[in-house]
DNA sequence: TTTCTGAGTTTGACATTTGGACTCTGCTCT
DNA sequence: AGAGCAGAGTCCAAATGTCAAACTCAGAAA
């Protein structure tokens, strides 16, 4: 990485006004926004779903759900499942889902320092079925998001990732 | 991606206890967490150059630093500038760095999402020099973390990333 | 029409965050 | 040695946010 050498830089290269990194924090604050974020990404999208799964006060996810419709990260959609009644789920835009590369490289770091290298979570390119992971790569060697798919990993020895 | 299909999942296919994203969370819990570790990672590791930079109350700055030193994400260390007295710095761990392509995703999808494309950071293979991103790679296929440097973006026309 | 249920809103006690004032410590200057 | 000073906190009252439980409301079912 650039500098981490001996004496500390004393001033951050870019502020915080033009910083992404500062702007996307401010539109997913906090814990709970990023957890909300985490169960849409896994296609959980109704209220009482999310709160179940999350354990999060209902007044507090109403109030978050607000600011994530708000800021353009998720939509509420009526469905109706089988002839039932219509019902209302929390789905994410394109710019909601684009946040998934954060999420799972969050979810990469986790299973790494966390829980040891254990990840219950298995990515892998959707065409041709191999692992894939987030990391850095030369522009252009990206796979599209579209490509990727996700499924709870079956539980095998821990095998350090080879990477 | 996975789901994103008509009705909506039920349940997250991975519990908060298990799942790497929800236990990374725990240790980088908020706003100020997330800012104060973009600070590291450009190198301000200061209290003082912190709190200036992000402007954090002190009070709660230096409970975050317990905080982050305690999850093991920094260190405080004693270092010297020109013979003068001696300074205190946090920096980085192994650990805290390995969450630079966690910050630099948030930062690619901030420079896309809110600043139209125009990036602040412009972020190369240092062995090479050519750009590169945060991306979704096969496994064996990311660069290794030591090799990203970053610098200030020269500004120009923000082309929309061919990626 | 009444009941039920999902999806919130309101309420009021409790906890955290803020920003400013204050403290402590260890150089450095004279 | 003593005074001055800057860095790195700590302390405090007011503003803000969080929690759980109770309450509301709309649409489908009975």
């Amino acid at each position: 990485m650039s500098n981490s050498e001996n004496s500390p830089v004393r001033e951050s290269p870019i502020p915080m006004s033009e910083c992404g990194a500062a702007l996307a924090i401010e539109q997913v604050p906090d814990r709970w926004t990023w957890l909300i974020l985490r169960e849409m990404l896994y296609g959980v999208g109704r209220f009482a779903d999310i709160q179940a799964d999350i354990g999060i006060p209902k007044s507090v996810l109403s109030g978050r759900l607000t600011q994530i419709v708000e800021n353009g990260l998720a939509k509420k959609k009526a469905y109706r499942d089988g002839s039932s009644r219509t019902r209302h789920a929390y789905v994410l835009t394109q710019k909601g889902r684009e946040l998934a590369p954060v999420i799972l490289a969050l979810m990469q770091w986790g299973d790494k320092h966390i829980k040891n290298g254990e990840s219950a979570l298995e990515l892998t390119d959707k065409r041709s079925g191999n692992p894939v992971k987030i990391g850095i790569v030369h522009k252009g060697g990206a796979l599209p998001l579209r490509w990727l798919s996700f499924a709870p990993a079956h539980k095998k020895d821990p095998a350090k990732s080879p990477d």
